[in-house]
RNA sequence: CGGGGUGUAGCGCAGCCUGGUAGCGCGCCAGCCUUGGGCGUUGGAAGUCGUGGGUUCAAAUCCCACCGCCCCGACCA
């Protein structure tokens, strides 16, 4: 492809509404363009790229026997009411009316679909193990789409489903996937960490996610310096420290801190390290009030809360609540004399003088020890773990990191097939429910993640199997007409190998083609030029190294073939 | 949704405080020159100054409202 002939409008400068170095490289290098927040156009250099990952994703999807399907985006309202999830998901909707006035969705995932297709074409257990997938276009509220292919509202996703006979199948089916998620990164060229993970809004009871570790991740992970646990933080256990019992026969007293309301100020008002206080937060699940309470240095992790509390709802109560329930504005709230259920953080088990709120303005107790001046209903590991806990498996030291998450494979188990009556008839003629997984790749987010774990300051360095094209052909003096002519008979005999070549005719300086060629980041550059060809050679040189190599005009394809093909072997 | 910032040519920005002719660099078009790391030079095209309203003889500039975009947060006890 001559590049006067495509289109691949590079920039000098990033857009100044683009952060961080994978999205700028991306605008820079004439790969997409913003239409508006969260909404890119891909050009043909983008699109190119997004296809291999896209064709990648598709090998090994069907390599694990996986079936692929296309399902629409535009979907009733109906069947996310059957599913509960109207209610749980509406915010991050889109909703739209057809010309009856009936309630659409744009699609944001595809489990109602699949499980009601299911439903109606499953029947026997002899039809069954299958997973289904598709390639296809989600939609999502996303309340700030960023970093512009990282969120956006309008996003490629590789999304499958499968449909077991049994828990132990299903793990089969679920474990085909992993394999072939760790394949398609390692073949799109991404390191990856897989950590365990929350389920949220998908439901069911075990996932992992697959991470591309990079400053700019939007997810918290921990990870054990020793063993491999490895977790989100939404969902990171630790093992929670035993610190050393102490006790008093001094009773709760009552100490003035007015105005001191957050732990901080507290703890140096009264001369306190926070872990000596107790944080005591006021939730509300489905309504009713609950305390909370973890050490003052902690902060609560409200996904495991939610857990323990088993699918109720959970926010943070008002401040109208806080006040009616403790008798106190906010900020002086504590567990001494509290009505309500208390649930608290292992670490607080170990009974020890600390001091908390006093449900009363302006005013703290002193002297307070669990068990002796208040009951709590049951104690959980409720905290956020964090750099420096102790890892749950072997209890070494564990470390935070920052991942994209581009991978999300799930165990869901009858939430759906049960809502849609996706079951079948087992040998024996009795009616099962079908045990499900669903498992998903961030397509577009896939391709900037590899931008994102692959560039330098020149620009993005592209792994061979995914880069638009694999071998960049420059002639810096285009007046010189031998070097154009063997150029072209260059590009013929790659293009006759099936290698994708971008020759850049364009009538500029040296120099603006050898940025542009940084730049845009393709795996192999070939120079032609007056200088090269009075001795006969081609200089090849790979964007991941600083030197070139002469090579003879007739080795010259064979060089590359074998480079390429040594990339991606 | 809350807080902050921002909106002037395709991109990056100045001008606004102190109201009066809309400017710079890159890019784009035509020519000359040059040809191994964003070269030089001459000429040129291109902007409802986000939108609407107000103040004023006069508004990019002052005031009000709205909209877009970006960042931070959405745990405060």
């Amino acid at each position: 492809m001559r590049l006067t002939q495509t289109l691949i409008p590079t920039l000098r400068e990033a857009p100044q509404d683009a952060e961080i170095p994978s999205h700028k490289l991306m605008m820079r290098a004439g790969l997409i363009m913003k239409l508006g927040g969260g909404l890119y156009t891909f050009l043909p250099a983008g699109l190119k790229a997004l296809r291999k990952v896209e064709r990648i994703v598709r090998e090994e999807m069907d390599r694990a026997g996986a079936l692929e399907v296309l399902m629409p985006a535009l979907q009733p309202r109906e069947i996310w009411e059957k599913s509960g999830r109207y209610a749980v998901l509406k915010e991050s909707m889109f909703k739209v009316k057809d010309r009856q006035q009936r309630d659409m969705v744009l699609g944001p995932t595809h489990e109602e679909v699949i499980t009601d297709l299911v439903s109606r074409l499953i029947s026997s257990y002899r039809q069954l193990p299958k997973t289904f997938y598709q390639i296809q276009t989600k939609f999502r509220d996303e309340i700030r789409p960023r970093f512009g292919l990282m969120r956006a509202k309008e996003f490629s996703m590789k999304d499958a489903y499968s449909f077991d006979v049994s828990w132990e199948a299903a793990d089969i089916s679920y474990q085909a996937m992993y394999d072939a998620y760790v394949r398609i990164f390692k073949r799109c060229g991404l390191r990856t960490k897989v950590v365990e993970a929350d389920t949220g809004a998908m439901g069911g009871n075990f996932s992992h996610e697959f991470m591309v570790l990079a400053e700019s991740g939007e997810d918290g992970i921990v990870e054990c310096e020793a063993c491999s646990y490895a977790a989100n933080l939404e969902r990171a256990e630790r093992k929670a420290p035993v610190p050393k019992a102490s006790s008093t026969d001094q009773p709760p007293t009552v100490v003035a801190t007015p105005g001191q309301r957050t732990i901080e100020e507290v703890s140096s008002f009264l001369k306190l390290k926070p872990w000596d206080l107790i944080k005591t937060l006021i939730y509300l699940a489905d309504g009713n009030p609950i305390a909370v309470l973890v050490a003052g240095h902690r902060d609560l992790n409200e996904h495991k809360l939610a857990r323990i509390l088993g699918g109720v709802s959970l926010e943070m109560a008002d401040d109208q609540t806080i006040a009616k329930v403790t008798g106190a504005p906010v900020g002086f709230a504590g567990p001494v004399g509290l009505k309500i259920p208390i649930y608290a953080d292992v670490e607080l088990q170990t009974p020890r003088i600390m001091a908390t709120g006093a449900n009363s303005a302006d005013s703290h107790l002193i002297n307070v020890m669990i068990e002796r001046d208040f009951q709590v209903t049951s104690f959980h590991d409720l905290v956020i773990a964090k750099e420096g806990d102790k890892c749950p498996r072997c209890s070494i030291r564990m470390r935070e990191k920052r991942g994209i998450e581009v991978g999300h494979v799930f165990k869901l188990g009858t939430k759906y097939s049960q809502a849609f009556d996706a079951g079948f008839l087992d040998d024996k003629g009795t009616r099962q429910i079908s045990i499900m997984g669903c498992y998903g790749i961030g397509v577009t987010r896939t391709l900037q993640a590899i931008i994102e774990q692959s560039f330098d300051e020149d620009g993005i360095i592209w792994p061979m199997a995914i880069a638009p094209y694999q071998v960049s052909v420059v002639v810096p003096n285009t007046g010189h007409a031998e070097s154009v002519r063997v150029a072209e008979e260059l590009i013929r005999d790659l293009e006759a190998k099936g290698i994708e070549v971008l020759f850049d005719d364009r009538d500029e300086r040296p120099g603006v083609k050898f940025k542009d060629a940084d730049l845009m980041g393709l795996p192999i550059r070939a120079v032609i030029s007056e200088r090269s060809l009075a001795e006969g050679k081609v200089e090849v040189k790979r964007r991941t190294e600083k030197d070139k190599q002469m090579v003879s005009v007739t080795d010259t394809v064979s060089v590359i073939q074998s480079i390429i093909q040594g990339e991606l072997a």
